[in-house]
DNA sequence: CCCATTTGTCAAGGACATAGACAAATCACC
DNA sequence: GGTGATTTGTCTATGTCCTTGACAAATGGG
């Protein structure tokens, strides 16, 4: 069972008719040789001797065979998720979320620690940790994963490979981790921002599969975005796409202040959102958790703290919407997954755009930027092993 | 010179070997055989068969020879811009402006006309004559042409196909004008938003030339934007994407009235603009054109119109910057096009918004609406009869 | 005028696809 | 339990397309 990737200098008709019939197995999960003779429009004869050098490789495996219907019974093949393992991992402030997952998408070992505060070189060193520990519970070794995906907060800029992370992660911004990290491991390493990977969760296997157009709002500490346009990840000319902390609403977009938190963050965020209710003289919550709990208990400065959050979500989402069209937004973060928010959005939303997006709460929770690189990962296995290039340049 | 697309039902690889014969030449403007062979990676031999079948089929022809170098002299081909001919209208309240180009994107023939304010079949009537005659112009007839791109303003509803235009069109918003249009001439119709078509226009040949993430921002009567995200045209999931009009900037979003106008478009239009010199004290200038006037000459009030204005703009372009981070904002329209407007919007910008994108005025003033409808007419004739479909379907 | 260089064609051989015949396996029905 | 219809999968023959290498044709430089 040679490992490399299946047809790799075989003539390109090959290469395009082994490509049809992966891509019909993995669209059909399991399937035999006669119905992908029938799928692709490619021959039984052709589908036979392609079925068998993708099985002697390891790419497919046998799954059962048909029964109940009249004639001979079929072989069913299906691609052997155990070919292609990789790793997704979030880091967070406080915690670090990992997980091991299949070609198929399976996930196969998770895992989550506390993050290492150090920051810088600790951190690659845990990761690698993680890693190995999870690379034996899934019964392998690192060496013979594929790839990582590490999502972080930040803003990474696609030209110098640098992360402009947020105050929370110390001694990542002066080092290039993916660099640092990937060379650790021997592994390439790709990197995303943690709402970008969010948004990508969603797309997976979440709110958004089969919608081409949405964008996923995190509200929490701080604000963020994750676009999904034409079906695919908008990143932008800086990789800031969708960084609407600094969206010029919910404050005097000239005042300078703005400029090191962000209009829109100072205005939604979890800080501001507890001073709003100190400020409307709210003594009993110092945690959003309390003052959710305050809400529902209906104290009146609560209520309106929250409220007023809501009001001004909804016109950032009013201003995105504006500009993107989405079919949907979907929320999440610590605030932002709270129902008692999502509600009060929805309420002020039609009064302040002609074209409301459909709301939804992020079906992963804290998982989806975990979710998301799983995505990442078993799509970009797909393309590095069953792609078809036409030409190598 | 049968005029069917190469190679329709030859086999998949001489499909691909064609294709990027072609796409080779396209690239090269003319190029002999054997450099073909060296950039392709393909034999001589097969470069050979199939050049001699596209000049067979009057997609390729010989332009000349080399000389100079050593050795035997090549013989040159080039695309036959000829064997496709496509039309692009921008239908205006005012003007209508169309041209013919060819397979090659040169203009082979171009008119204005003014609108025929009756709308509705009286528009059908009007881009009918309209294309026979620059057909004639052009020496051919419009038989011989392929497609027709139509520009409109006003959303189009990429369900229905219907489009809900401004003011200025009467009874357009009520046919499915598209499909009337097409059968009327029966030839496939594109219709799609003018501004999104000016972005396109600079993506093609203007500013926007290896940009993959700017914005066309139209400001005029009205205001309206085209994305270029990813390099392609963002549409949204209503075909609403850009429409900035409903931007919460530049008044209460929650006043009912931003819904008929667009809160953003209630305040930097030119009406807006005009008004607002009024209520600043102006008395001399009714026009957009007297205004710039007063301003150049120094009058006050003109000066703190177009400066306010020009500060709202600055901020709806933070905004858009917020969620796309573009590389670039290309303006255009009536007043967008004006330097001493631009210039005032270059100032402000970067009190406003951290990451300023650069801003450029639009290259092709008012044709660039017409430049994008031809460039979308040439990259969907290359893409029809040169494109490689794995499989019908 | 000769030679190095480049272009383009010819002929042979290999990889891959298809089509059709046929053997093998299975269900339905009597 | 046997028979026939049906489906699966292999075998064989044939054709298309691509590559390789030999070779003729054309051209500039010395």
């Amino acid at each position: 069972m040679t490992m490399t990737s299946p047809a790799a200098q075989t003539p390109i008709a090959r290469k395009i008719s082994t490509n049809a019939v992966i891509r019909t197995v993995l669209a059909n999960r399991s399937i035999s040789r006669a119905d992908i003779a029938k799928l692709t429009g490619l021959s039984k004869q052709t589908i036979s001797e392609v079925v068998r050098d993708l099985e002697d490789e390891g790419w497919l495996k046998p799954a059962g065979r048909t029964d109940g219907r009249p004639g001979r019974n079929a072989v069913i093949y299906e691609i052997n998720g155990r070919a292609g393992l990789a790793v997704s991992i979030d880091l967070g402030g406080t915690k670090i979320a990992a997980a091991i997952c299949d070609l198929l998408g399976n996930v196969v070992a998770e895992t989550k620690v506390p993050t290492d505060r150090r920051g810088g070189m600790h951190l690659v060193n845990q990761f690698s940790d993680i890693i190995v520990e999870l690379a034996s519970a899934a019964g392998t070794t690192a060496d013979k994963l594929r790839l990582v995906v590490l999502g972080t907060p930040g803003v990474l800029d696609p030209v110098t490979g640098h992360i402009n992370v947020a105050p929370n992660i110390p001694g990542v911004d002066a080092m290039d981790l993916r660099q640092v990290f990937s060379s650790r491991m021997g592994l390439p390493v790709i990197v995303e921002n943690d709402v970008n990977l969010a948004a990508q969760g969603e797309r997976w296997r979440g709110h958004g599969v089969e919608v081409d157009n949405f964008a996923f709002v995190a509200l929490g500490t701080g604000v963020g975005m994750g676009i999904i346009a034409n079906g695919a990840l908008l990143r932008g000319a800086r990789g800031a796409a969708g960084e609407i902390a600094y969206l010029p609403i919910g404050g005097d977009a000239f005042d300078p202040g703005g400029f090191t938190l962000g209009t829109l963050e100072s205005a939604v965020g979890s800080v501001a959102m507890l001073r709003r209710y100190i400020g409307f003289g709210g003594r009993n919550a110092s945690t959003v958790a309390d003052l959710f709990a305050a809400f529902n208990a209906g104290e009146s400065s609560a209520v309106a703290a929250i409220e007023e959050t809501a009001r001004l979500a909804a016109v950032a989402i009013a201003a995105v919407g504006a500009t993107l069209d989405p079919e949907l937004v979907i929320t999440g973060g610590s605030i932002g997954a709270r129902p008692e928010l999502v509600n009060a959005i929805r309420r002020f939303l039609p009064r302040c755009t002609p074209y409301p997006p459909r709301i939804e709460i992020s079906r992963f929770g804290n998982r989806a930027a975990l979710m998301g690189g799983m995505g990442i990962a078993v799509e970009r296995m797909h393309d590095d092993l069953f792609g078809v290039k036409l030409r190598e340049a």
